[in-house]
RNA sequence: UGGGGCGUCGCCAAAUGGUAAGGCAGCGGCCUUUGGAGCCGCCAUUUGUAGGUUCGAGUCCUACCGCCCCAGCCA
């Protein structure tokens, strides 16, 4: 290689190392163009997220592109339904495919001929055995495989019979095409796999058009190589395919040979990506579906108030390698709390009403200027109103406060944000002892939150007029697991045991300061204090629900933790 | 025990034979009209283990150990 063909990899991911390299050597012409092949068969989730991320932004580096292809080839599985979602995902998290959308499907018939050529070249048959009689002569890892009887068929009669698959003379199961590999080769993958099989199953796009569909590793290479892929980018668990990948695209006369490589999938702690596992929590009626807002997917990370961009930076910052990973929840909670700071308006709520009474403040109420994002000047101020009754919450006051508690008790003074310094004078309580409502005193020389005799507080509380008041419902999510890992599961367990049992918990009477009733569904806000929330996507104007997002960093909630030992 | 992939801080991850980046988490502190944000500091004498080559090894060689994937007519 000459020294102008020598590429900067120095930082660069792997892939991203061997994809600069290859351009910088005028490989493919210097073209990259790589593809994102999900089945029709469920929800995107985060780990897609991850390839996403990796097959867009691979090809955006280099002025190349990246082709949407629905890996359809398998009807008994696959939904139009879950096309609409994926396609409205993808959009959601900010990628544009442009005019290359294509399906498997759309390469039936090409596909067809491609496996008669194979056939016509000996290099594959018709195998008459049934699944089991397959299986049992795999052979097993450590011993080779018996060749099907069938293996031996000559090219007219092996023509014949995948026609007449074709025209649906047999029945599900009973004939396949099978490539004349290898039955002794220590890698299963080549022991004479199947190509085609019969499905009498119509398919969300080609009806009834085909009663046989090809497998996956016979669509999924030649898709690659119709499509003009450079780089086709998948998980770790094709590494052993990669090797019928090559040998179909050898076998045959195709455009071109793309370069399959494989990368680590994500995984996420204290949940799982697995479609099988998800779709089972669904059934069994742990979650609302696909988007509810504590699964893994896309639709429920929407619908929880995750930003896009920061999924994408999350993806972007966990990186791209060989290893098995697990990342740690912390560390994607941390890119949406880091995209939220910056963008959330900022509003009040409280979550757990106190009734407040201000003895000496008077009937009227005034309205009180109060920054909406203190991170954007830009986003401005708006006007709250203020009143001689107001919640507070319900947490932010203790009869008996510890050593390090800066907020209100009796006798103490604490300000309520952007209005005045409030001191408890008394406490009022029900016939249970439980506290109902505070009588406290204001300062009216501390209007806007600044005493001029510079006497400081410690607490600062937020707080909502009680007249002025939203009513709305919040709910407050956390790990839909309370381990790990769900599925490193005990002998006689099952992975449901370990579903955390709170993590939904509904607050059905908040109270939320007036601006909010103006929210848009969808929209994220910071609750002062509290957290991000997102109003629901299946909210209405009188019955408001907003789903917590993720908690602000609480250092208070560490010190109160670490009290209790 | 066949084949393949992988072992660098609790979790990710750089380092391309020249003397272990960075992020998350954690821990101290500063600041604060969000106990938020921000800021400062601490956090691998050592890269699974044992040998070897080399002036020099996370990088090269040998052996061992551990983890993951593969026996669907799923993708």
């Amino acid at each position: 290689m000459g020294l102008e063909d020598q590429a900067e990899t120095a930082g660069l991911d792997f892939i991203r190392s061997i994809v600069a390299t290859d351009v910088a050597s005028g490989k493919h012409g210097g073209a990259v163009v790589t593809r994102f092949p999900p089945e029709p068969s469920g929800h995107l989730h985060i780990g897609h997220a991850k390839a996403i991320c990796l097959d867009f932004g691979v090809a955006a580096e280099h002025g190349g592109r990246c082709h949407l292809r629905f890996d359809d080839t398998n009807p008994t599985r696959e939904e139009g339904e879950f096309v609409e979602a994926i396609l409205r995902d993808l959009r959601w998290l900010g990628f544009d495919w442009g005019e290359y959308l294509y399906y498997a499907s759309d390469y039936f018939e090409r596909l067809y001929d491609y496996a008669v050529e194979l056939v016509g070249r000996g290099k594959a048959f018709v195998c008459d055995l049934s699944s089991e009689e397959i299986a049992a002569r795999r052979g097993t890892l450590t011993e080779a495989g018996t060749p099907s009887p069938f293996r031996e068929r000559s090219v007219e009669e092996n023509l014949d019979l995948f026609a007449r698959m074709k025209a649906g003379e047999f029945e599900n199961g009973e004939r396949t095409l099978r490539a004349r590999i290898d039955m002794a080769s220590p890698n299963l993958v080549m022991r004479d796999p199947i190509l085609y099989r019969v499905h009498k199953v119509p398919h969300h796009r080609t009806g009834e058009q085909w009663c046989i569909y090809p497998l996956y590793d016979f669509a999924h290479c030649l898709s690659d190589s119709v499509e003009g892929i450079t780089h086709s980018l998948c998980s770790l668990e094709f590494v052993d395919r990669r090797a019928l990948y090559d040998w179909i695209l050898d076998a045959l006369e195709t455009p071109c040979h793309p370069q399959q490589i494989e990368f680590a999938r994500l995984n996420l702690s204290h949940t799982v990506m697995s479609k099988r596992v998800l779709r089972e929590i669904i059934e069994a009626g742990h979650v609302e579906g696909w988007d509810d807002p504590r699964m893994p997917t896309l639709s429920g990370m929407r619908r929880r108030g995750y930003p896009p961009a920061a999924l994408r930076s999350f993806c972007e910052g966990v990186g791209v390698a060989k290893r098995a990973n697990t990342i740690e929840m912390a560390r994607l909670e941390h890119s949406v709390r880091e995209e939220l700071n910056r963008t959330a308006p900022r509003a009040m709520a409280v979550l757990d009403p106190l009734r407040v009474v201000i003895e000496n403040y008077p009937e009227e109420d005034e309205e009180l200027e109060a920054v909406n994002n203190p991170e954007d000047p830009s986003a401005g101020t708006r006007r709250v109103p203020f009143s001689r009754e107001l919640f507070i919450e319900r947490a932010d006051f203790m009869e008996d406060p510890p050593k390090k508690f800066f907020r209100l008790a009796p006798g103490r003074e604490v300000r309520l944000r952007y209005a005045y310094f409030i001191t408890c004078e008394e406490v009022v309580k029900d016939a249970e002892g439980h506290v109902v409502e505070l009588r406290c005193r204001y300062d009216p020389a501390t209007r806007g939150g600044d005493a001029p005799d510079g006497r400081k507080v410690k607490g600062t509380l937020h707080w909502v007029s009680q007249r002025h008041a939203v009513r709305a419902e919040v709910r407050l999510y956390e790990t839909l697991f309370e381990v790990e890992d769900p599925m490193d599961v005990p002998e006689g367990g099952h992975f449901l045991d370990h579903l955390n049992p709170d993590s939904l918990r509904r607050l059905e009477d908040c109270a939320l300061e007036p601006a909010l009733a103006a929210a848009e569904v969808g929209s994220r806000w910071q609750f002062e204090r509290q957290g991000y929330f997102c109003l629901d996507g299946r909210s209405t104007p009188e019955a408001p629900v907003w789903n917590r997002s993720v908690t602000l960093r609480d250092s208070w909630a560490k010190v109160s933790g670490k009290r209790k030992g």
